[in-house]
DNA sequence: GAGCATCATTGGTCTAGACCAATGATGCTC
DNA sequence: GAGCATCATTGGTCTAGACCAATGATGCTC
């Protein structure tokens, strides 16, 4: 290609060309595969990519983003030194604010965690604020990886105020539950939360963690926690993989104060 | 490049680049990038990817590929033709089942809707279901594109029951409120939904409408309304720019039916 | 037969560069 | 001076290929 169109101008496209123009030719590629993907059965392979950039008369540059786009979907998978795979379609979660284990019980999943750190931090102007406490003080940073059915399922960030849950860093382990441990050892029970998601690109690090690709899109989930007397108690922000899950809440119209406080409808 | 290496083994690498062994490239790039970019304020621009590639004496693809994950996570703005600019952050909305125009008007931004297109469709199985419709009866498929400040915001493509609606189509158009129809033609008010969110890439029809790039991660909202008679009416998708909104939910404990339903707390 | 080194296969990263497409400044034409 | 053609600049798409890294089969060694 070094030596590309050096004559003139190059001939006139033709009409199928020109329909195509204004579809880049990899999204071309991405819907045919597309379409063989959708004969496939969960877990049958593709051909590798080398193969593929043969048959549609293209570099395989342009046959990788064809299939990054569909493994991020969650249409396929991708395995370094293994090949391409369809995909099992993506899990829903609810968005509510139970304890992780409860969540997975329901869904028939055998839930478990690894405790990766507990460390202390000092809050910066934000987290100060958003966990009502002084800048600068200390504040009790817990690191977990979840893992349902023995797939790691999300990173899971936690922060708390240190000097309010004295000796909390001891009782920490691998599959204890925090929300269990605010309730039984210091009293605290959850009553609302505010939680905000956003899709943000994999670090190296998460993508590690979570058996992804580095700059894959996650789901980031940051839910600020608050006791049943309004004082917050935590900031947890959760990465998820996008081509595995995705996420379910109820939504209720904004109703007069009335029918959310007194009435006692259904 | 094509003569690399001809020799026996290459030189060992230096402690230096036997810590960045971990991190690929481009990621390193990126990391250089968002301080530099932490600097600017919004609107500032970054100088272009040639003199980014000479400067950090990479290639182009490599500088792309930090520029592209900067801009997924709303960092920064590309132009095509014009150049690479420091973004404004993410705006957060709130899920909750108002209309559009209340949203907006709350945030104090000037809100409007094109209608894009009215047609009727054949409801598939999972739509009929959905909708609790017989499959292949007719569905209204309304496809509308929001825009708040002359921004386009996003892209909603709602389904309706068509025979349960006559005469809806003629009375839709630009900056008509689908919600207020519904209930002062119909008598239809939407009592609770059940929304669904995920990230998927960026077709070229939505990258053209939302003035973005093919293939950048989207936020997909799908929102199933029931009335107060708990009837299901409308299936709603919506498509989001990823690198320029996040959604904003509130959380309850799944308390006992009694708490919800009779106390007055506060 | 168990263990291990070797090697083919496959996806992951990166290069150097061609060509296209949008933008907006420059400067020519009337 | 208005309008327009031209052109430099910048991001977008695509190529052909090098080299790396994970995987797992093959086949050798003891």
């Amino acid at each position: 290609m070094r030596l590309a169109t050096a004559g003139p101008a190059p001939a006139p496209t033709s009409a199928e060309e020109q329909v195509n123009r204004q579809y880049p030719k990899y999204y071309v590629v991405k819907s045919h595969l597309a379409h063989i993907l959708a004969q496939l059965a969960p877990g049958e392979p593709l051909p590798p990519e080398r193969a593929l950039a043969e048959r549609f008369s293209t570099s395989r540059t342009t046959i990788r983003q064809a299939l990054r786009e569909l493994a991020i979907e969650g249409r396929l998978v991708r395995m370094h030194g293994r090949g391409t795979f369809a995909a099992l379609p993506k899990m829903a979660q609810r968005l509510q604010l139970t304890s992780y284990t409860e969540d997975m019980r329901r869904l028939g999943l055998v839930p478990r965690s690894v405790l990766l750190s507990v460390s202390q931090v000092r809050a910066d102007e934000e987290l100060a604020s958003l966990l009502d406490m002084r800048p600068r003080a200390r504040v009790l940073r817990i690191e977990r990886l979840r893992i349902a059915n023995e797939e790691p399922m999300a990173i899971e960030t936690t922060h708390l105020d240190a000097a309010r849950f004295p000796g909390l860093a001891k009782r920490l382990g691998d599959s204890v539950s925090l929300y269990a441990l605010l309730a039984t050892e210091y009293g605290i029970h959850l009553a609302e939360a505010e939680e905000t998601i956003e899709t943000v690109p994999a670090t190296p690090r998460e993508a590690e963690l979570l058996d992804t690709t580095v700059g894959y899109p996650m789901l980031l989930l940051s839910r600020h926690s608050r006791d049943t007397s309004g004082r917050p108690v935590e900031l947890a922000v959760s990465f998820y993989r996008g081509d595995r899950y995705k996420f379910v809440t109820q939504l209720q119209p904004p109703t007069a104060p009335t029918a959310k406080a007194g009435r006692t409808k259904q």
